[in-house]
DNA sequence: CAAGGTTCGTGGAAGTTTTCACAATTGTAA
DNA sequence: TTACAATTGTGAAAACTTCCACGAACCTTG
């Protein structure tokens, strides 16, 4: 596989994130490294590292051109082409997912809404259906989806794991305060509300 | 300050959280760091030194003490009273974390929610009045806050983390996708999906 | 009680990440 | 054209984090 460190791939998306708010909120046309980490509170000699693993992407004396670096970041990240996402779970989590405007300007697309109640099964989330859970695995089958959001009770999200894995599902945001047991070639990734907040508490008083 | 590293830090709410589900989801009453960190996919060494950071809690040849380690750790997190906190932001994830159940069992709750939008100001949301940001800055002083959680639009979320930051606040969860400034002795928890999912499609293909 | 198996806490080695600091390159202005 | 200021890319140093491996402590069983 790849030999460039994980906790690099993890900033990139960030100066992503910052150089499309220069070009979009701030009309500018290059930047610095020094300029950039200002803003993110990152050191210019580590952002100039992290590039520099990938290529030559800046000038000495004036820096990114901002639109070129972005096409160049979106090259690494395997952005060039939009990603269909599979939810799982349409609960109050769900709908604000499946109704969240920042994917799509930001290369993912939530196509399918999965759910076990029958009472949601049939209804509508941000104009899709809810279908049943046992339509998981064909769908992704089918339409060869790679990535999936759960966001599903504690008591099923390795059951529902299991399910994506198997189906062909290669990468995963979790939403539910639980570890998940993947096999080593399938990307998780968490968000827990709560360990955030623990961890912030131990620096407060 | 303390000397602990931050990594160590961030992974005791994920320590705590494993234990408690061995406590009430196994009914165990003892785990050693290597079923522990099995279950998580973390060394053991790695959990036995970082709480060596805090003391010794465990007995050669037996392990740990579930209960007494959760202890502990509650101690060490500062979570041994619920932390009130701020939520502003009413949209749809506003939504979602005013009704999450999953706050208050581990140290948290959400016990105001502010809004700018006149039409939801006055409303409810999990039983909460919807209040005009206008007061966030008097009810975060009277009522001595510490944490906030921010679900507001790109565009102000800014000025409403410069209203929290001097009304008094010194943790904040932060769900819009952008870099915050803030003084040194504030803590920011990031969380961004478009982010995580960027990482996860590096390895992708 | 002794032997054998388990597990902790930890010093130091190994590995990883960040920072430093400087040659080289570029643009600007006199 | 030349001097000067800005900024990159990078090798090496410094700082940080993880892992190894072992003595000591503890439990169980015969």
């Amino acid at each position: 596989m790849s030999d460039i460190p994980d906790i690099v791939i993890g900033r990139l998306p960030i100066y992503l994130r910052e150089l499309k708010r220069l070009a979009h909120e701030e009309n500018k046309l290059t930047t610095s490294s020094h300029e950039l980490g200002k803003r993110l509170g990152i050191s210019s000699a580590q952002i100039r590292k992290d590039l520099s693993h990938f290529g030559e992407f800046g000038k000495q004396g004036t820096g990114y051109h901002i639109n070129y670096l972005i096409e160049k970041l979106q090259e690494i990240l395997n952005l060039t082409h939009e990603w269909p996402v599979v939810l799982v779970g349409a609960g109050y989590l769900g709908h604000a997912l499946a109704n969240y405007a920042g994917f799509q300007p930001r290369g993912f697309s939530i196509k399918w809404v999965f759910d076990s109640d029958p009472s949601k099964i049939g209804g509508t989330v941000a104009g899709l259906n809810i279908q049943s859970v046992n339509e998981l695995k064909s769908t992704i089958a089918r339409e060869n989806v790679k990535m999936a959001i759960i966001a599903v009770p504690v008591s099923v999200v390795q059951a529902i794991t299991d399910t994506l894995v198997e189906s062909g599902v290669k990468a995963i945001l979790n939403y539910v305060p639980v570890h998940l047991n993947v096999p080593e070639d399938v990307q998780v990734s968490y968000s827990d509300p709560v360990t955030q907040m623990q961890r912030m508490t131990f620096y407060l008083e």
